[in-house]
DNA sequence: CATGAATGAGACTTCATTCAT
DNA sequence: TATGAATGAAGTCTCATTCAT
């Protein structure tokens, strides 16, 4: 359940000589984790910092050193999340040219992993209702899939705003069926194939679709 | 802007209707209506009893007289909206038998008063994302029409349960969608008609049933 | 030691009405004579708000309800100090017409005070270095002082500014000098003779007027 | 704007000049001259170390190694002033035998350099307010001054002890108008001239003396 | 019932100080 | 010695809640 932050990256090659440095992206790093499973119990604003600090076992003082307020909290781990969000869908989908298949391996992935991790999704879908920065990310990667797969005549919407919307709307409702426990049997194919159905695809190529095999991670 | 209250009504018929009685009903009616004001701004847990109290214009203690807790202020607001809800949407779709349309009317009504009235929408984003109790509320309409529609043929839906998440969730993007100022034109038709291709109704169909004319208050 | 604030007065005209009203005073009272006691202590900006709550017996958040920050109680700490000495100096030297007599009793006054009560001079010291508030209502009273003498042929100083600034600064000089112990025999005599002769007096006149007996407070 | 330390003298004749010396001296002239600067700006107790690393450029816990408590901070840069000061008084009034030309000369110079620098003029009047010690090495300087005043017939006061509360409270007076900009023509002159008239000099001997011109820095 | 002053628990925030590097 | 991350005590401030009027 642990996150990884592209300024980790960042930071490597911009300050490597400072002594105290590995041991403070630890630090960083467990205080975004210990956020994650704060927001996967609880929500955004009732969650304080206090409880942030005991949560990451440091103490109260030590969250000054690298947040100001709440929101900077939120939004760091919404960096976080949509990061590690890029990178794995981008490996997993990476050979599949069809964009209404991609579409559909997305939005299950996303929701197979909230069946596997409910805290994570619990986490996940809280943020995205709070973090604009964090929609934008998911909104940018579905955007491509929805015109590729328009022009490669698999999908037929009326608006690509819309669509948007009904793509990150449907995963976010399967999450959250995730995360209260009231999935079905093949709950992700079933999703997928309705946004594909609303998205314009025909039936019998929405459940095709749907229920292609995933793509394994690759090693 | 103004919720009526369910409680109201009991109190109407059940007991005389004396003065005091009367300014108790104003009094809460005005706590309700600012608690729904407020959600509009803020989310519901930044939203302390103080900001209530004088929103509502008020005193502190006051409050206590009508309520326990703030999640019972959470709580009556979301039961004012959902009888609200209920009452304006039975009335409006009173004549229509076939299922799917009903739906495809509900889906339009919420989108186009989110675009009167964003306040009122973005109050009911938050509640819905809060209180448990308004979504039931809602699904309980959402699932008899869907039965319906589906007995008719009109719709064909893989999971009951999916196609409820799918109505709602796109429903509430909708909404979403006119708070953030980012509708397009006839935004309402064009919800409606994906979610029944999403629910299994078939292109001519969809668009047909959702671009119908509303049915208009009677009266 | 108690201090009287003149919005007291003001308020009781304003809102005579409020039920909880004499109360409030009371706290307001309270709260502002347990900032004397303090500042008699420790220095202004050493002084917590919770020390002052702890002083007055409220509550930590009761001070919210009339200070919002350290320096507000510093001000009205200082209104209240310069409001009493206003009456009081104006009082007792009612009947003086000589100019340079009233600066001298003034003189004497506050030095006598400051014998009789080390902690209310403490007080006033610090809050003088701070409150430029009160230093104004202090000078105002000296320089209507230092016009007459100048006009009655007793005084002759070169610059009214800065024959403000000796009469002041000698007579809190002489009041550090209670607090820290180590005044003279008639020492408040021996500071008004030496601000005379500095204001131009002649060194006769200068003992004569410094030397004369006090008006007595009438009744 | 720079302080002088005595610890520096002793230092340099002490021990052997080092380069970790040389730093170390550096070092600590540099938190001394940060300290002065910011009680420049503000009140001591609102003073933070964290501030004064800042504006020393040193991290904070460098400051450890050069003092223990805020306390001794404060008091090494009284002792450095008092130092200061009692160089350069001494250097420029040192052919000066008259006692009482000697004190207008002092105070003309604190008000000469007050206007000249009203930085160091704030922050010599803030912690003549704190520091014991800085108030005892300007007394002690006037003290003698006073009494070879008194011995050669040039003045006359009642009481030392008030006398020189009297020339200490009205050149910091003087200094204060400096810093908050309300100076006149002359005004250390005028200001000397006063303190000579209350010390008991003849208006004709104070005039004189106070308007003799300022010895030079020899050399 | 309405009021609003008082309460006090608890959250937020700062900052002097320590210590491993 | 210099550094600065971590600490945690101590302060600031808010706000839900109570209660006398």
């Amino acid at each position: 359940m642990s996150v990884k932050t592209d300024t980790e990256q960042a930071t490597h090659t911009l300050e490597p000589l400072t002594r105290g440095h590995k041991k403070k992206q630890r630090t960083r790093q467990g205080l975004l984790d210990a956020a994650l499973r704060l927001f996967a119990r609880k929500d955004v604003f009732e969650t304080g910092l206090l409880e942030l600090a005991e949560e990451a076992a440091v103490s109260t003082g030590t969250i000054y050193n690298y947040f100001r307020t709440r929101e900077e909290v939120v939004e760091a781990v919404g960096i976080a999340m949509a990061s590690e969000f890029s990178e794995s869908i981008s490996g997993l989908s990476a050979g599949v040219e069809n964009g209404a298949q991609r579409i559909a391996i997305g939005v299950r992935l996303f929701i197979l992993r909230a069946i596997a991790d409910p805290n994570w999704a619990s986490a996940l879908v809280r943020i995205v209702h709070f973090d604009k920065g964090l929609r934008s990310t998911l909104a940018m990667h579905v955007q491509a899939d929805l015109r590729t797969g328009a022009e490669q005549g698999h999908l037929s919407f009326i608006d690509e705003s819309i669509a948007l919307d009904l793509v990150i709307a449907c995963a976010t409702a399967g999450m959250r069926s995730a995360v209260e426990g009231r999935t079905v049997e093949q709950h992700d194919e079933k999703v997928a194939e309705m946004v594909l159905k609303g998205l314009g695809a025909s039936p019998v190529k929405a459940k095709k679709l749907a229920s292609l095999p995933l793509p394994q991670p690759n090693k």
